[in-house]
DNA sequence: TGTCAAAGGTCAAAGAAAGTCAAACCATTG
DNA sequence: CAATGGTTTGACTTTCTTTGACCTTTGACA
């Protein structure tokens, strides 16, 4: 238990806790704690995961950064809904009734709904080999993991 | 936020809040910035582009200067950016860009356009074949066609 | 009119991050 | 104690930034 990315793990899980977002270079953690760089990535990839409730964001080069955010956990059906679509895909007609629920529970706005619903359609998506409704299901998963990142 | 291209960036934002029109001598920014003039280019082409909203113009020789307008953008020539930016597909840097200048423009809220990237981004559009420029160009088209619609 | 200094432009190399992946290592467990 | 699965390391890749050397254009003025 005293490895070394459990002590990462519970040191940035310190830094998190006053704020449910955190700024951090992947070089100077991994030279604080003396291991290589591509293990702070190992740290990130296996304990701040999604369905954890976690996401990260990132740059490279002069002034790059990793940027974690705690998930809000109030949003336990929409993490449900996302699991649940991202397995086979989502034809149009459901999504459009996704987009409803998440409407009717004022997750989205009207208007929000409608651009969706534009992006989602198979005019939008269009492609040579047809495989929308798998397209459609990451798209939608990551509008979704976003609304729940941003509430 | 700490490499200097990013600094630069937002201090030419910032004289231009008032207007929409700002007048520069790269070699004063460059000395002002203590950075290689070039730097400025580099600045100029990654951050003030077309897509932004931006277009720049320049003359050399003595008494030269490079001229940085804001555009701007209403309805109908959002219409023009439609047919023109999207015709042949557009990266993500580009279409980032280009909700930034919606947002900026007030055409979209800060949440559609949180929205609206996730959607386009390569994870979300991730398939088979690497149709990833084009298909981000219909989905935007779509989208953007539906925004001139409802306003 | 020709020359030259004063701009700005271009491009490629070097630098500064972060990402990926596979091999080596280690700890648990049947 | 061998198999399995999680850790650790390091070489290589990708992306973005910074720098500098060299190029082109322009206007002034001898």
């Amino acid at each position: 238990m005293a490895n070394i990315s459990d002590i990462i793990e519970n040191f940035i899980l310190d830094q998190l806790a006053e704020y449910n977002e955190l700024n951090l270079s992947r070089n100077d953690l991994a030279s604080y704690f003396n291991v290589a760089p591509s293990q702070i990535n190992y740290v990130l990839s296996t304990r701040f995961t999604f369905p954890r409730g976690f996401i990260t964001e990132s740059r490279r080069g002069g002034g790059g950064y990793i940027k974690l955010t705690r998930l809000n956990m109030d949003n336990d059906d929409v993490l449900g809904v996302i699991n649940d679509i991202l397995k086979d895909g989502i034809d149009y007609v459901s999504s459009v009734q996704l987009l409803d629920n998440l409407y009717e529970k004022q997750l989205i706005t009207d208007r929000e709904r409608e651009m969706l619903k534009s992006a989602l359609s198979d005019k939008a998506l269009r492609n040579p080999i047809n495989n929308n409704d798998m397209l459609r299901s990451n798209i939608l998963k990551e509008v979704l993991i976003n609304i729940i990142k941003e509430s």
